[in-house]
DNA sequence: TTGTTCTGCACAATCGATGTAGCAATCTTG
DNA sequence: CAAGATTGCTACATCGATTGTGCAGAACAA
């Protein structure tokens, strides 16, 4: 049994150098691609490849990195893994690196300022090629740091004034929601049980003042009361819209006829208070939530849902990386509403539609 | 406006050691924090950091991973992110990674053997310097690619012969849902719609495999028949299930009264199916999951979940990794059984108990 | 035969950070 | 006051791959 040369285990151009009798410098043409250019004898090239290939020889990305300042690595950021909305982002990113021979690397940051600014500047300290800035809180401080070292970065989901997005057109797609659930909500004469409420997201969050915004659009013209007291957008997290709801329920003495969800995450809360209710308390309510969730889109009572684009969102994000964009142009993606599978006349339809990627 | 020194944009201890005055190795010395015992006067030191901090200096990660033969980075490759489980693993791999100080690299490899393959090799080119399998479905090829090159890795979620592997108790949670769905089915003498289905997962698959046994071995037990004929398992793909589910209920005329569906993936698909259906269909029917998702514990019809202890399979990966375990050995953690909210007595608790981490 | 052009390859510098070896200056000790 | 110890720092080689430069030898022309 030939022991490898080093300790280590790791071959590298040196190791293949020697047992081929070529100069480490060939071995690197030739397990490049730029033998051709380099003037390399092709049967000399396709022996140190058939030798490479033998003793398992991959390139050393770090050193490779080092001297060409490319590290091949692209790289994202995102508030979490733990939801549907993120979690096709990362799928889609993924795909999208794939296809340009790079390396993703995606890390969540949880939401906080402070571990933003960290895992960017740990990212760029891998000298990654270029960032995806998913759902930032602070999307300018972090295009500060990229400006700084000269890194093209675009923002996707959330939208800053220092570089390129690509966010989902909110205003519309709330619209959209906001008039399937009243078109959808059961008649009531109740000036407070009878009425739609907001929940979860924050008011500081660009997408939830979107919503937020379409909200009371259409609520004051289609129904012509001011939605100002009908909005509890208080944080993401979904023990603090579960709190919001069961207050609100208190409040008002029972469920209402109909609620604007701002995100899965706040569904999560609000579910885990609808779990304490009786099954009958579900008879008259109609739930619109702004992203999708196949299961979420299946309860026992209608839920309305917007689905963001995320296959464009991603693509345009990569057309803008790519392309020569100067300025912070925003762009725009249209969502798509989801009607409930328990409110749809062709039921098989919709939901086929909304599976199929 | 003073301008960087290299047209690059990123500062290097060189261009500190420049304005500073002091050696390259000795601005090393006070910004890896090895000064001290390089015998660098500490005014020195914090004249250097305060002066990197100032010109927002970061390591560059390559050229101190090459030289030190460490890069930083601890991988993981999953099947998928697009999954809950799989999401939380991320979720928790990350925060286990950052206690370490180190940079996560998750990568998803969409249960494609070549392009586990393709990925490992990818991670080990840049150095990581540990890895955690998630999934593969040919765990032991990775590990020769890993065994080559020397990195640490462990198996979990599916085991393998050649490295350590952490795994679900599959086996014993899959005993637990299929009795609790025998308990919760409503009784019928019905031979053919009366009887529990397990849909979904692949018999090539471990833990499908250990699935399908506990629910054979417990339905032979309590149920007095074999469960060879009600088995339709030909893989995760949620088109798959659907079409698996549709043919079952063709042939048998109608819904079963129970199934045992073998992971979210392939709920999903029986999903898509049951969304053809009108909602009366569902009044008799009780589903068990291996596999949890808060929302599709909230369907109409109950469903009964096993939720995979994702903290203490990450938590006991690492202890292995970084503990000096020889062979390998197979660690298998115990699931918990979630009760469906609809047929809980106690609703509130179960469900509460369910959400908070 | 001498000069020119290709071929095919090797040498050596380089990327940025690290660490060993070592040098000069200062301090200690007998 | 000289030998030795200590302090504070610098020079240089190194990690592995890439790449500009250069140098033999072959092929070819004059």
């Amino acid at each position: 049994m030939k022991k490898k040369q080093k300790s280590n285990g790791k071959t590298t151009i040196y190791d293949i150098a020697r047992s081929t009798g070529a100069s480490p410098s060939t071995v690197s043409a030739a397990l490049s691609g730029t033998w051709r250019s380099r003037r390399i004898k092709e049967s000399t090239a396709l022996e140190i490849q058939r030798l490479a290939e033998e003793q398992g020889y991959t390139t050393n990305m770090q050193a490779r990195g080092l001297r060409k300042a490319r590290s091949g690595l692209v790289g994202m950021v995102l508030p979490a893994h733990f939801n549907r909305f993120y979690a096709a982002m990362s799928q889609i990113f993924e795909a999208h690196v794939r296809t340009r021979g790079m390396c993703p690397v995606v890390v969540s940051t949880l939401r906080e300022p402070e571990e933003e600014r960290r895992t960017v500047e740990t990212l760029i300290s891998y000298a990654i090629e270029s960032l995806l800035i998913v759902g930032a809180t602070d999307p300018d401080a972090l295009s500060d740091i990229c400006t700084a070292v000269n890194l093209k970065h675009v923002n996707v989901d959330l939208p800053g004034t220092k570089a390129p997005s690509v966010i989902s057109d909110n205003y519309s797609g709330a619209r959209q929601l906001t008039h399937e659930i009243l078109k959808s909500m059961p008649k009531s004469d109740d000036p407070v049980r009878g009425r739609p409420y907001f929940i979860g997201g924050a008011t500081w969050d660009f997408a939830t003042a979107e919503r937020i915004r379409a909200f009371k659009d259409v609520i004051a013209t289609e129904c012509g009361y001011s939605a100002d007291e009908l909005i509890l957008a208080q944080s993401y997290d979904p023990d603090a819209s579960a709190t919001d709801v069961r207050m609100l329920c208190e409040r008002i003495g029972g469920l209402p006829t109909a609620l604007f969800i701002n995100s899965t995450f706040s569904f999560e809360g609000v579910l885990k208070y609808f779990s304490t209710l009786p099954a009958e308390a579900f008879n008259n309510i109609v739930v619109g939530c702004y992203d999708y969730d196949p299961f979420a889109s299946f309860m026992h009572f209608p839920v309305i849902m917007v689905r963001q684009n995320v296959d464009r969102l991603v693509e345009e994000a990569f057309r803008i990386i790519e392309g020569d964009v100067d300025g912070a142009p925003c762009l725009q993606i249209e969502p798509e509403l989801i009607r409930p599978r328990t409110l749809s006349t062709s039921p098989s339809e919709t939901f086929h539609h909304n599976m199929t990627r």
